[in-house]
RNA sequence: GCCCCCGUAGCCCAAUCGGCAGAGGCAACGGACUCAAAAUCCGUCCAGUGUGCGUUCGAGUCGCACCGGGGGCACCA
């Protein structure tokens, strides 16, 4: 069937038609690339062993993409970008002798398909399963090398099962800070009944009642339950994760506004590993940039925690604060609106000197506290954030410094978020800069604890410096540097137990909960006392039930008193059920929020490696196999061995998935103690597109370029001149340009070989289609100095000897290719051999009578066919080999010819080439300096004076110095 | 405002430890083939490395300052 439509194809072609019947073009490369797709999969060429299975027993390499979530418009060209270079880097190492494992899944769950489902009543299912038909399709068609039996899906029944048993070993656990690792929380609750770990509250176990204990040990877990201020996003009618919250305070998906809202939510406590996902990064291959997003996120700092006594009520301030050594400068304190002892320290009545600017106009502290407060909650973040005018008002109170004994003024403002640290600050105008902004607006007192440099002419100084005004009658911390100052006054505040020196990390436990129908469904049930129960094992999976609506309730986005209520808890004959955990029967409700779209991409590298295991998630012998640890790399966290994927996931997918799988480490069910070893972020596709004069984008494939017009006029559509803008492809930018496309005009393995010699693979580019035209000219150059274009049969020669000059080209290339490929460095490898193919063609061209020796031609397909495996697999079928090229070994290259006879040196003379000489390759530096000073040019150059130096460098050059 | 990355032919990109600025591709130009065009083939042209100092026998490569572009963070105490 299929060669009768590229025939037709080629005979609709009238370019084809017309050339020779076995000229490589488009026709033929797609007869070729059908051929071998098929083969591949009918043979299972790409199938990798895991342990115990035959081949298993080679060193191996896990490569992984970021896998897809396969959205409704298919692929364009640039996403598989990625998926190609780690296909080419996998082809290569399988042919030196490695299992590469390598698969390719589906991220389905999400909102377009749910979107979808809510506008037309298609159940997400079916549109998620058919986007992924065509996905696989599309990904098919470029012949990357996949092991098919394990892909997997997000949303598959059988992966979501283990989506949420991992979820009941995350809700099982707690972290045991002393041993810094989680434990299963039945040891907990041991722990506490025979009394070697006190309650935290010093209740006596034995007397608590079991809800009681039960609530005790629900607030240990690491996936709890918390009612507390989360991101509300009404237009969406779902809550959000921080990490899903742009600094704008708006949704990363949609754009709408988010409000802080009190509601009870599910949450993950990744916050208890920040300190070991911080420092893990040291351990990872992976790009700074990643990198210090990450321990920007994290955001780990170390200070002190310091106590202020309020005065007359026996409360006191906690605040953190990074420079504790500057606490002889904290002339006024501040609490943020929402803090929950500003109204316990406010009076009723202002002082009778209370200075004007203090009290915002207020007749009473509480009048000015409530006013701002107000304005405060009204203010979105955006407001926030425009305004960097300090503004406040006095709550009446005062707090007792405790180093100078002082009372002072206690604030409340908007710079001091609730939300870091402990809400409030201790404020040193001296050494902050928004601490002095707010004491010049107010009029408070400005006291340097630092002594800044000679000739400082900034207001408040951050810098390093010798302490002053900095003692009392029991410490001095006066000439001290701010590090030692640091270690004095924090020491002498936990002597005194008015401090204590502690971390302080940025990151917030991850909300987990989402009011959505298409995620994951929690293994968990309500019981009539209200508290949440996690089902056995062995009720997974939990299925998602069929449902009507599938929209939560979506709001005006502006309105931020509303509820969220997710699509499930509609679905009443799902959520109460009665069953037996053990009690006997009882009733219960189900939860009915699902789980976010992170879920399924913290751990579906790991079901890759064992996708048909229906008694675990992962076999521990195959997860050791592919992700342990290397015992030759002391420190090795273990994990994929390269990871390929854009930088958008930075902080989200990656700081997740590292969360997970330290979870699963501590518990035992992993040996690795990080996902991803090597991270590589690779560069974006980017377009032109063009718009007329009314701003309308028009089809960017019609547009002309006049290179001889500056400025408006070079860029025509129908003869109008557009504008030209570059950034992404889009469908609404009318510059799509799909896989689908370029396999239909120059075949699959032009399009990968285009797309990997246009740069590194971390480098964004330009797309452009007609550029690809180089690459399909050098593919049918070397098919056709392999393969006669008449007949199809090979034209190679059997000879014994090679002429050196076509060995040292060979070989040469073979060098260089072996240190491209692992390099990543694919267009290099690509422009290697073309060099090689056009010494051939120089050498060998078709009618001179002469063909190319198969011992060249063969090396030069078996270096070719991880770049362009469908013609390679062809040519090497050609030149008679029956079995598919996958696992033959690439060329090593032979020192022999890597060493020319001569070298030809460049002589300089101070630093300019005057001459160039030409010696034997194992001429000495002295012979080679005795040649070039005899060298008549430099000889005339100096005219009879000695040179002052002459320096040889070996192998490359001579440097005169007159 | 702070931090990170990048500036090499018209365009995309190469250039080991600091050692002759060019591997490859596109475009342009000339030629072959052709009635012609397309496709193909052969050949040619093209920059002194964003700017200025400095280190060095020697700088695209190292250092400092500036300019331009991209990205991240941003009242985080």
């Amino acid at each position: 069937m299929t060669t009768d439509t590229t025939t037709q194809r080629a005979v609709a072609d009238g370019v084809e038609a017309e050339a020779p019947p076995f000229r490589y073009g488009p026709a033929l490369a797609a007869r070729i690339e059908h051929k071998w797709q098929r083969r591949w999969e009918s043979e299972g060429t790409f199938h990798s062993p895991n342990p115990g299975e035959p081949g298993a027993d080679r060193d191996k390499t896990y490569l992984l993409d970021m896998f897809p979530y396969p959205s409704g418009s298919g692929l364009h060209v640039g996403h598989p970008l990625g998926f190609i270079g780690t296909d080419v880097l996998g082809r290569y190492l399988r042919m030196t002798g490695r299992n590469v494992l390598h698969a390719m899944g589906f991220d389905a769950f999400g909102l377009p398909a749910e979107q979808y489902a809510v506008q037309t009543g298609t159940h997400p299912r079916v549109t998620t399963e058919a986007n992924i038909q065509r996905y696989k399709a599309q990904l098919r068609q470029l012949g990357l090398a996949h092991d098919e039996r394990r892909s997997v899906a997000t949303t598959d029944v059988e992966f979501y099962r283990w989506t949420q048993w991992i979820f009941l070993q995350i809700y099982n656990a707690w972290y045991d800070e002393e041993r810094q690792k989680a434990r299963p929380i039945a040891e907990l609750e041991a722990e506490f009944a025979s009394g070697a770990r006190r309650t935290p509250d010093g209740r006596d176990w034995a007397g608590l009642s079991s809800v009681e204990r039960r609530r005790m040990i629900d607030s240990y877990r690491l996936a709890y339950v918390s009612e507390a201020p989360v991101n509300w996003c009404p237009g969406l009618g779902t809550v959000l994760a921080n990490e899903e919250v742009t600094a704008e305070g708006r949704s990363e998906r949609g754009n709408l506004p988010v409000f802080r809202r009190n509601l009870k939510q599910w949450m993950m406590r990744i916050t208890a590993y920040a300190d070991r996902l911080a420092a893990d990064l040291d351990r990872l291959d992976w790009p700074d940039s990643v990198k210090s997003m990450q321990r920007n996120w994290i955001g780990r700092s170390e200070g002190a925690r310091v106590r202020f006594p309020v005065v007359g009520t026996d409360a006191s301030i906690e605040v953190f604060t990074t420079r504790p050594d500057t606490l002889f400068g904290a002339t006024y304190m501040v609490l943020a609106p929402e803090h929950p002892l500003v109204d316990a320290i406010t009076p009723p009545a202002w002082s009778s000197d209370v200075d004007p600017r203090w009290t915002g106009g207020s007749g009473t502290p509480r009048e000015a506290v409530a006013g701002y407060r107000d304005a405060a909650a009204r203010k979105s973040e955006l407001d926030r954030q425009e305004s960097r005018d300090k503004t406040g008002v006095f709550t009446g109170g005062y707090a007792t410094n405790p180093v100078t004994g002082e009372p002072i003024p206690v604030f409340v403002a908007d710079y001091v978020l609730m939300g870091y640290g402990t809400g409030a600050i201790m404020a040193v105008p001296g050494q902050d800069q928004r601490d002095w902004d707010f004491a010049a607006a107010f009029g408070l007192p400005i006291v340097r604890t630092v002594s800044p440099p000679a000739g400082w002419e900034g207001e408040a100084y951050a810098g390093e410096g010798r302490a002053i005004n900095s003692a009392n009658d029991e410490i001095s911390l006066d000439g001290f540097g701010v590090a030692e100052a640091k270690a004095r006054i924090t020491d002498w505040l936990v002597a005194r137990g008015e401090g204590e020196a502690v971390v302080q990390y940025k990151l917030r436990d991850w909300l987990f909960s989402r009011q959505r129908y298409w995620g994951e469904p929690f293994p968990i049930v309500w019981d009539a006392d209200g508290l949440p129960v996690a089902l056995p094992e062995s009720q997974l999976p939990i299925e998602l039930p069929d449902v009507d609506d599938y929209s939560p309730k979506i709001y005006d986005p502006g309105t931020a008193d509303t509820e969220p209520e997710p699509p499930l808890s509609r679905a009443t004959d799902w959520v109460e059920v009665e069953l037996d955990l053990g009690d006997g029967p009882r009733r219960y409700r189900r939860e009915t929020n699902t789980m976010p779209q992170w879920a399924g991409s913290c751990w579906y590298y790991l079901r890759y490696l064992d996708p048909d295991n229906d008694r675990c998630f992962v076999d521990p012998k195959v997860e050791q196999y592919w992700l342990g640890k290397d015992p030759a790399q002391p420190g090795d966290p273990g994990g994929v061995d390269l990871y390929v994927g854009g930088v958008e996931h930075a902080v989200l997918h990656l700081l997740y998935a590292r969360f997970w799988h330290k979870v699963l480490f501590d518990l035992g069910h992993v040996s690795s103690e990080e996902p991803f070893r090597r991270l590589f972020n690779q560069g974006y596709i980017q377009a032109y597109a063009y718009t007329d004069a009314r701003g309308a984008y028009v089809p960017a494939e019609e547009v002309v370029e006049d290179p001889d017009v500056e400025g408006p006029g070079r860029f025509t559509w129908n003869g109008q001149p557009v504008n030209r803008e570059y950034g992404k492809m889009g469908k609404s930018l009318r510059n799509v340009v799909t896989p689908d496309e370029m396999c239909e005009r120059f075949g699959a393995d032009t399009f990968r070989l285009y797309e990997m010699s246009t740069g590194p693979m971390d480098v964004s580019r330009p797309w452009s289609t007609r550029d690809a035209v180089g690459s399909l000219r050098f593919l049918q150059r070397v098919w056709r100095n392999l393969v006669d274009e008449q007949t199809g049969r090979p034209h190679v020669v059997e000879v014994d000897e090679v002429e050196p000059e076509t060995l040292r080209a060979l070989h040469k290339a073979i060098a260089g290719v072996h240190v491209d490929f692992v390099a990543l460095h694919f267009n290099t490898a690509a422009a290697k051999l073309i060099e090689l193919n056009n010494h051939l063609t120089k050498s060998y061209a078709p009618g001179s009578g002469r063909g190319v020796p198969r011992a060249v031609a063969e090396p030069l397909v078996l270096m070719l066919a991880p770049l362009a495996p469908h013609i390679a697999e062809e040519l090497w079928s050609i030149l008679g080999h029956e079995q598919t090229l996958a696992y033959e070994p690439f060329p090593e290259a032979d020192e022999r010819y890597l060493v020319a006879e001569t070298i030809e040196y460049p002589i300089q003379v101070n630093g300019k080439v005057r001459s160039r000489i030409t010696v034997a390759a194992d001429a000495g530096p002295d012979a080679v300096e005795r040649a070039a000073l005899a060298d008549e040019k430099i000889a005339a150059l100096l005219d009879g004076r000695e040179p002052r130096k002459v320096i040889v460098v070996p192998g490359r050059l001579v440097n005169v110095v007159g």
